[in-house]
DNA sequence: ACCTGAACACCGTTCAAGT
DNA sequence: ACCTGAACACCGTTCAAGT
């Protein structure tokens, strides 16, 4: 007599990312996401193949909120910078889950989605062939590094501080580029050096 | 009577690279590199502080090869770019480095120079202030994000190919795309999405 | 059919003991 | 002063045993 299940994937994918949401990366185990089921470690093997497939599930469940419907209003490089902040902002809700982004990414169907619209965006500005892969795969390399580099290595955090730090006769330019990145806030970062590429990616 | 030590960091990084190159990154354990050396792994802490110490110099090691010297000739947009092309071409040498790069990064001396040099041509090149840090970490997103993604999901790789057989009628552009994608190689890849960045980089 | 407990082969790291 | 062996508290994963 077949016995029911007890859990089921979406379960998993949601105590997955609660407990890297809670305690980091380092406390995504199979045995700590298993205890937040109150199930043992084994058990979860039912249901994923093995920790990287646990990986990915949990990447997929923090970018589900993502809206990947290609935006309407204003000229393309507008509809594009919509598309890219949407991204941006659902992942800055999960911060450790940034290190897994790069490497799960291309199995998320929310990503998937997200790119479809990117292109279809892409498409209608009249870019094609070669000149459209190329362009959304710098959109995507810049998104990646950005939020990467964002939770990792922060305007206003250590890094920063440290570069300041740094000895000026050494370093003119470090020094001096520290303090002024010191003044810069995250949103208006992202968003520049995502201007600076939009701006570079012409049509004609 | 002060015993002599048997090892030195430049051996033991180079031991950690020489692990890391031959096995992939899951070969770099203390065990591993104490093995290379003919040491036990304990003997390592008299070195570093931890794992993570030794995966900054695994980092460093890997660089150090980079000449992080500013290009003269040319103009400001070439000489960046030439400096961009140099890290590239170093850390393809060590493929599986790449995962530990946004980690790490901060802590290289050979980072540190190259960044001050790149800082030097973007000042020539008129930027200051708030400008020339967006600009900068601009130019680190999407360098680090597309050495990643070249190494983690490379366009002629199985990524692409799976992106490929997706349905076209769900994924049309997507589709498209990919089938354009597999006809371009790394280099011009990476070169065409660092112009699209560099000509939005404009200094008026 | 599903879940469990014990076990295996690993990790990083600590610490007392050797020379 | 430096290196070592044993040990501790973890990992992911396998497999036979339970219900």
């Amino acid at each position: 007599m077949p016995r029911p299940r007890s859990l089921n994937p979406i379960q998993i994918a949601s105590a997955a990312l609660a407990v890297i949401d809670e305690g980091g990366l380092s406390a995504l185990t199979m045995r700590g996401v298993a205890k937040e089921l109150n199930a043992t470690a084994m058990c979860l093997y039912r249901y994923v193949a093995d920790r990287d497939e646990l990986e990915a599930l949990v990447v997929e469940q923090a970018l589900a909120g993502v809206d990947t419907t290609a935006p309407v209003e204003g000229d393309w490089r507008d509809r594009v910078a919509v598309l890219v902040r949407r991204m941006r902002v659902v992942i800055g809700c999960h911060p450790a889950v940034v290190p897994l982004l790069p490497v799960h990414r291309h199995r998320s169907p929310t990503v998937l989605r997200w790119t479809e619209s990117l292109l279809a965006v892409l498409t209608e500005a009249g870019l094609d062939g070669t000149r459209r892969a190329v362009a959304l795969r710098a959109l995507l390399a810049y998104t990646v590094g950005a939020i990467q580099q964002e939770h990792l290595a922060p305007l206003s955090g250590g890094g920063t501080t440290a570069m300041a730090a740094l000895s000026p006769a050494e370093f003119p330019h470090l020094a001096a580029t520290a303090a002024d990145a010191g003044r810069v806030d995250p949103d208006a970062e992202f968003d520049g050096g995502l201007e600076i590429l939009l701006r570079g990616l012409t049509t004609d």
